[in-house]
Parts: structure tokens; sequence; C-alpha cells
DNA sequence: TGCCAGGCCGGGT
DNA sequence: ACCCGGCATGGC
């Protein structure tokens, strides 16, 4: 399969936003929130985060230090709502852990170090996968890493731009390569790509009656 | 009712 | 280098 343009990019860029308008992501107020929501919202619908972060934000706990200082079990009871929360509360310690050990508690250290380190860095703290690091990065810390997700890689391949088997780097450079470093572009352009697979791009498209409907396939429907 | 949600890790082959 | 099970709540 032959890569997109960037004509092609840009073109599928243009057709989203003329579809959908700005989308105002990410849907946070701070950087620590949306680092929070980065952690939380693994694997997880949206609305099951807001509760866990109103929770924290009740308790006072949308702070390093407080998180620093939180012991695991309590913060475990207010990140219930989101999922997973065991494993949460791991990922949210290691985090602030390493922020307190590598940057004080001080985020604005913390992005204040050159984009490719600090993406190794994050890559580095257990829980920290390649998605999570490039929305913090992008979204709290406004440098310009695209994020790619589930709904990035079925559109594009439901889409005839990429294959089934592209990965998660191959995306991002994809993007990166045929797009200039623009913050905001990025920002905007996955979050359309979220509305539009949110609206669109079942995750396994079906067709009435079809007996192999329990085994993977691409689509038994035209792209949308 | 089962499937899905803005992943990631660790163990197995 | 892949592949897979586990994690867990809430909505449709």
């Amino acid at each position: 399969m032959s890569t997109p343009t960037a004509q092609t990019l840009r073109t599928f860029y243009d057709a989203l936003s003329a579809a959908y308008g700005p989308q105002h992501w990410w849907p946070a107020q701070t950087p620590t929130e949306v680092i929070i929501g980065a952690i939380l919202t693994q694997n997880t619908a949206w609305r099951n985060v807001e509760r866990a972060i109103a929770n924290l934000q009740e308790a006072g706990a949308l702070d390093w230090t407080r998180l620093r200082d939180l012991p695991p079990e309590q913060l475990a009871e207010l990140i219930r709502p989101a999922g997973t929360y065991q494993v949460k509360t791991r990922r949210l310690k290691a985090f602030v852990t390493w922020l307190w050990e590598r940057y004080d508690g001080d985020l604005q250290r913390m992005f204040a170090t050159p984009l490719p380190a600090l993406r190794e860095e994050l890559l580095s703290v257990s829980g920290i996968g390649r998605e999570t690091a490039d929305a913090i990065l992008l979204y709290a810390g406004q440098l310009p890493s695209f994020v790619v997700d589930a709904y990035t890689a079925r559109v594009l391949y439901r889409h005839g731009l990429i294959d089934e088997s592209a990965d998660y780097d191959e995306i991002k450079d994809l993007f990166e390569s045929s797009l200039p470093a623009d913050v905001p572009l990025f920002n905007e352009y996955h979050a359309l790509l979220v509305q539009v697979g949110k609206l669109h791009c079942r995750p396994r498209p079906r067709c009435a009656d079809c007996p192999l409907d329990s085994f993977p396939h691409a689509s038994c429907e035209p792209n949308d």
C-alpha cells in the first residue's frame, strides 16, 4: 500500500474540519487534569473518567503534592468510576513519584525538556505508553507530538490510507512528516479523528445475519 | 445481553 | 518479534 501524500492528509483534515468544526480539546481545564485524564482514559469511556476527576477535584487531589501524599487505597476509591482502578492507581502513583524525583513535582520544568527527550522519559514511566505520552505532550505541554489512537488507525484503514498492520509509530510518523509541526493543527486533527470515529467508524462492522460475524473482518459496508 | 470505551503491561511462544 | 490475557466500571 502506497502511503498517502501530504496533500491527501490535508484534504482529509479539511473535510473533517468542514464537517465538525472546532472540537475544543482536550476536555479538561489544566495541564494537571489533562495528565490525570490521559492516564484514566486508557481503554475507558471519557464519561467515566469525568466522574473520577470530579471525585479528585472534590477531594482536593488535583494537585501533585496531594496526589503524592494520598494513600493508594484512598486514591483507588476516588478513581473507581474510571474502571481498572487498581492498575490506574499504580500508574498515577508511578507518574507522581517520577515527577517528584525527576522534576521536583514541577510541570513547568518537565515541559521545558526538549520534545524527543521528554517523550522518551515519559515512556520510561510504567503505565505511560505511546498514546498517553503523546497526549500529555500535546494537550498538556503544547508540544507538537501527534497523538494516534484506535480511532485514528481504524478511520485511516477503513478509508484505505494505511495498511491494517500499520503500527503506532508508522502512523505517527506519517502525520508528522506530512504536516507542519503545528500544535493547534495536531490538536484539532486528532480530536476530529476521534469525533468521526465515534460517529461513523464502529470497531467491528456488522452485516445483518452474517454467519461470519464473529470473525474479524474489515467491513461489510462502503466506507463512511 | 454482550460488547465496547481516546491502552498498557507482563508472560508466553 | 509477535500474541494474548488481565484489568473493571458504566452506557447502550
